[in-house]
DNA sequence: GTGAAAGCGCTAACAT
DNA sequence: ATGTTAGCGCTTTCAC
């Protein structure tokens, strides 16, 4: 029957050895100038006692916490960026701590305005949405901000973001590279900013290159109907496309599982690369982020802005790959 | 310009509205015993410097930090019981703050150590490996601490796990009933927990059928070269299986991915229902765990043991549900 | 209602 | 090399 009992702080430990708060505190942190046997006492009261250090004090006591906050739609869903984040921050010996959005707009605020009171020295942030005002006090307070995979809009913060308009355009003019000249672009809603900017990028390629551009660009949310449609659409009528772009990795699997085996018949290049899309087809051709760069750029933007405040604002554009791998090489069949 | 300005405290609210400390701290805290006239005064002196209350200082003070947090084996991953944990919480008003282990014994300690420095009200772990004697001052010193998945091995800690033996039994008896007398298990490497009490349920189950018992069961790592021996094993000879049991999601789907065409002409049970292994074959009858209730289960764990830290250890089995879907109900083809 | 002061557990001047 | 002490920003008795 262990009643809870008070936990062992520094001057327990000092009591305990016969020693300084101040060498308990050195014993603690490492520090060398502490006698050797001083230091073993120490620690035998530390084991004798269970002490374990208070990090909120030490992080009270010294102004920084080492800790990043990264403010993600989902925790369980894959995000390669998410894993490049962690471990780029663990190389600089700085903690990563993440909680979910879950794709609402309140609950970001939530989580953000939560790791600001924790005082975390940074944050990464995937933002949601149009309104991102809550975080102008925050940052005038002193808030270290950069936002990964889309801009905060109307906010002058650090971010860094694919290159969106590149992939795009490698995608279509591969595609055109061989031999297509009708191909179209099934992408997800364009009220998410990334499906909008790539839309908005093929929308150019296509009217650059010629011919029909809406009737070639199918956009909207991912319903099963929606996706069945634009299929359709696509690869109906007196011309159709005999290539197609999806705009994420959503849309990959949706319109592979629709297209079933008649997806050999038109050439596929998708954006983002993904598990499940070459699944379905294993030889997927797909515009790959660098999620890795991403990543370690984000932390980079971030020790900079946490180092210096006034340093000014970066957008980093990361470039995007093209990988080869069938799909996207198939010639026109009509 | 802005120079790194201390951030102000109450203190300097306080001075700005010409009120006392006290008076701050019980507006930041909705104490309704403020005069509302003061009250304003305030909350326009927090405006006007941009103060931001700093939660260390808080939980330092008040011993507790609201916080809970979750080792888990990887934050970028599909993880629903990692969803389910972060909901429960957020209904009972504790932030989770989540961090990956990688699959690392080394990453996972520093990881639980580190939140415990922190203070972390609790945490919720999916344990790696077979030593967790670190735990062990950890929870002398008062750590309150849950396991997902799969116990803590040698420790008497507070754990929920999915009913592997019952959904084994449970996969085992609905091929029998559907006709099926050789039925054969494809699963994961043994080392792993689950794996280990998955194909050893299956062993008993198939020696209580009768027949062949280790020429039926297939467990190793996950590599390609051993998943398709495993299938053709599973298949060829005089007696080849005419049903397989699959460990994971992700044996699942590799086996799927070996069987191609072929995966039709054998009734096939998954452990883990997956998007993954749903995408290559839509109709599979899988043994599902139930992450809602895991997640919940073990929130509502974690605040017992933080509330009583003295109380009974509890282990709670999850039960498991078969979701029919046809590949399960195939009869048997020789 | 308000104000002064102690203390949460730690670090870092500043002694010695 | 070790001890003393102030203070990080907050909450909370305890008088008023």
């Amino acid at each position: 029957m262990t009643r809870r009992p008070r936990r062992p702080t520094m001057v327990d430990v000092a009591r305990e050895a016969g020693v300084a708060l101040r060498t308990v505190s050195r014993v603690v942190n490492d520090d060398a100038t502490v006698g050797a046997e001083l230091a073993e006492r120490v620690r035998a009261a530390i084991a004798a006692l269970d002490y374990r250090p208070d990090e909120r004090a030490r992080h009270l006591r010294l102004g920084v916490t080492g800790t990043l906050g990264a403010a993600v739609r989902q925790l369980s869903h894959v995000n390669p960026v998410l894993r490049a984040v962690e471990r780029a921050a663990r190389a600089a010996g700085l903690m990563v701590l993440a909680a979910s959005t879950e794709d609402d707009e309140v609950l970001e605020r939530h989580v953000v305005e939560s790791m600001c009171r924790r005082r975390f020295d940074g944050i990464i942030l995937e933002p949601i949405g149009e309104d991102h005002g809550y975080l102008l006090p925050e940052l005038a307070a002193g808030l270290s901000l950069v936002a990964v995979d889309r801009p905060v809009l109307g906010l002058d913060v650090d971010c860094v973001i694919s290159d969106n308009v590149a992939g795009i355009r490698t995608a279509f003019a591969h595609l055109v590279a061989h031999g297509h000249d009708r191909v179209a672009y099934i992408g997800d809603d364009e009220r998410i900013y990334t499906a909008h900017e790539r839309a908005t990028a093929f929308r150019a390629c296509a009217a650059a290159h010629g011919g029909p551009v809406d009737a070639m660009v199918h956009t909207g949310r991912i319903e099963p109907g929606r996706i069945t449609s634009a299929v359709r659409a696509a690869l109906a009528g007196p011309a159709p496309a005999t290539a197609i772009v999806t705009g994420n990795a959503s849309i990959s699997v949706e319109v592979l599982r629709r297209l079933g085996a008649d997806s050999r018949k038109v050439a596929i290049v998708g954006f983002d690369d993904s598990e499940l899309a070459t699944l379905l087809r294993p030889d997927l051709t797909v515009v790959a982020q660098d999620d890795t760069a991403i990543g370690g750029t984000a932390i980079d933007l971030l020790r900079a802005r946490i180092a210096d405040p006034a340093r000014p604002v970066s957008r980093v554009t990361v470039p995007v790959e093209l990988v080869r791998r069938g799909s996207g090489e198939l010639p026109p069949i009509s």
